[in-house]
DNA sequence: GAATTGTGAGCGCTCACAATT
DNA sequence: GAATTGTGAGCGCTCACAATT
């Protein structure tokens, strides 16, 4: 034999020699297989418990060509939704008793994609979620994934026609929200309303403007389209600010922090809001609350999001596929109007999911 | 030889019949170890592409028993601080080609953290970050790493005194944040100064207590301690509406969201901010320049945080501990009054650090 | 025959050393 | 002798099967 390094790693032969049984039979206790007799399952047990074994993931994987590890990219950063989806996800993971291999870009790397991937990839995870809605990073992920095997989920952007790799898609139903943020203001006397989208390389806001539009032809109003913004407050207040007075007496922008900057951008010309304008924004993320008036928002279950995304991994290992929306809830709060009639008859239009 | 499912993986042996190498020396080469003649390594180099080849990075663990993985456990949930710190960990990692295996928990779970801490060891990590400023999960966490020898480092937390497995800490400077906070009020005249305290069991609260409470006594005002708060706008809306009138005319809260609270609490009877009082918030979070007034508050370097913790865990691979702290900064907004006297005096006490 | 336990090879790399140029 | 390349065992599990109760 070789000098090597004697680690005082121990192992299964060790927990076996202990328990008087051969390697395989600690094998089928670690693994909780069936045909065990009790009491040598419990000798086995005893023998783990008292040499403090754990069991080296890498050597399972090795052997069995398969991991308990799920890979996460996502290209949101820290920003609110991003990070409630891969809280979801965590939980969901810890739950099915899953490791997370995480890595996480921010908007605008989508040339460190392919590196972060090739990362996740070489840990041969069981899935992989990507949290993006970028639609080229995702198409990245999608070609990557496909060209290696891997079974992947797609949150928030489409799923390509590939067919190579089992892959799935969970997603925010934005176009059912987006109708809705309409119908909201709609439903509380806004005549006039202007529409202020997220970036053109963004699904989420894609999919939110279709919802919007579609509910805007549906009743037959006009509505203003305006410049597309950055998600930023600032970009908010630039495009509200250059709105003409009495041009609109409703906004729907596509995020809390554009609609957050909307709002500073009237009050800042001493338009009333919900006075003059009703204001609504999308994700209700924590900033909504906060403000004055505090924003009403589409809320989007983004934990509910990371959470369906696991499951459609665990299903994508097990051969089923599947392709979920979930719906969305508005928040009312003080930047619009309160409303006496109840909304049910508008709302109840759309379809169901999830 | 047995009847084994045959993979169509591609392995070293693959890319070395290809080549017309030994398996070794394409193990060397894709070690980029020194010492492969030039022509041989392009050899290899294209037989990999052509192949399609990745390393399997269990195969790799297992017979080296070391892995280019680092594990990372928070306790922060999605709250700003802790997933700015996270990314700024993925951000390090990522330069540094290593994985990262994290496992997210909520604040208040910290029984959850020895079953999430196992399955993160079972993965072998180089080793781990733990991102939380909950002392009593940094213990636990601190316990498990020692017993199975795996390097730590603590953000936030005290560390331990332990000495079985290597470990470093690396904190934000809170105390000279906390001094600075309340210098900076003295500054703008301020001299009857509240403060709203974080919960006990948090490691950050803690010690933006003792700086703010070393200000106090070093530049001899009387500070109004008040009841301590959950980190919550709720919370600091209730503390400062205990208040009576004029009793502060200056107010640090141990975070943005309850200097936000005890803002809302001061408008709503009346109160000018900051014509009456003058209000300073902790961690400059993405909320601090929505509001109105718009919030000072100390920021602090949660990215850097994330950054230096990749950092002091390569160093520990390599023997070398470090106890890093990294300096805050003021950023003045519409909460404070302005002054048109320079500060450097009052700052400049401090000690240099980071 | 059914239930339980054991045997030895193999997963795809790295390690230590040997052999070749 | 220095630079480069090759050989075979071993890491710690699981797999397929065999052997035992």
């Amino acid at each position: 034999m070789r000098e090597r390094a004697r680690h005082d790693r121990t192992t299964i032969y060790d927990v076996a020699r202990l328990a008087g049984v051969s390697h395989q039979t600690v094998s089928r206790v670690i693994n909780n297989e069936l045909g065990v007799a009790a009491r040598t399952r419990q000798r086995v047990l005893d023998s783990i418990q008292q040499l403090g074994y754990r069991r080296r993931s890498a050597a399972r994987s090795l052997a069995s060509s398969t991991s308990q590890t799920l890979a996460v990219l996502s290209t949101g950063g820290c920003s609110y939704g991003p990070s409630a989806t891969v809280l979801g996800i965590h939980r969901a993971a810890a739950r099915h008793r899953l490791a997370v291999l995480s890595s996480l870009l921010e908007r605008h790397t989508a040339s460190a994609v392919p590196g972060a991937l090739g990362l996740l990839l070489a840990e041969e995870p069981m899935a992989l979620i990507a949290v993006t809605d970028d639609e080229q990073a995702a198409g990245t992920i999608a070609r990557i994934c496909e060209q290696s095997r891997t079974p992947y989920v797609l949150t928030g952007a489409t799923p390509p026609n590939n067919e190579l790799a089992p892959h799935a898609s969970v997603r925010l139903d934005q176009e059912t929200a987006g109708q809705e943020a309409v119908e909201q203001l709609l439903a509380r006397g806004a005549r006039r309303i202007g529409y202020i989208p997220g970036p053109r390389f963004s699904a989420d806001a894609q999919s939110r403007q279709v919802g919007v539009l579609r509910a805007a032809t549906q009743h037959g109003i006009p509505l203003r389209r305006l410049p597309e913004g950055d998600w930023t407050v600032k970009a908010g207040f630039r495009i509200a600010d250059s709105l003409r007075s009495d041009e609109v007496d409703g906004i729907v922008a596509a995020n809390d922090r554009m609609a957050i900057g909307a709002i500073q951008a009237l009050q800042a010309r001493g338009v009333s809001v919900p006075g003059e304008v009703q204001v609504i924004g999308f994700d209700d993320g924590p900033e909504a609350a906060l403000v004055d008036p505090s924003l009403s928002s589409m809320r989007l279950s983004f934990d509910l999001l990371g959470v369906m995304a696991v499951r459609a991994a665990l299903d994508l290992t097990r051969g089923t596929a599947s392709d979920v929306a979930i719906r969305s809830q508005f928040v009312e709060r003080g930047s619009v109007r309160t409303t006496r009639t109840s909304l049910a008859r508008i709302g109840d239009r759309r379809p169901a999911a999830v």
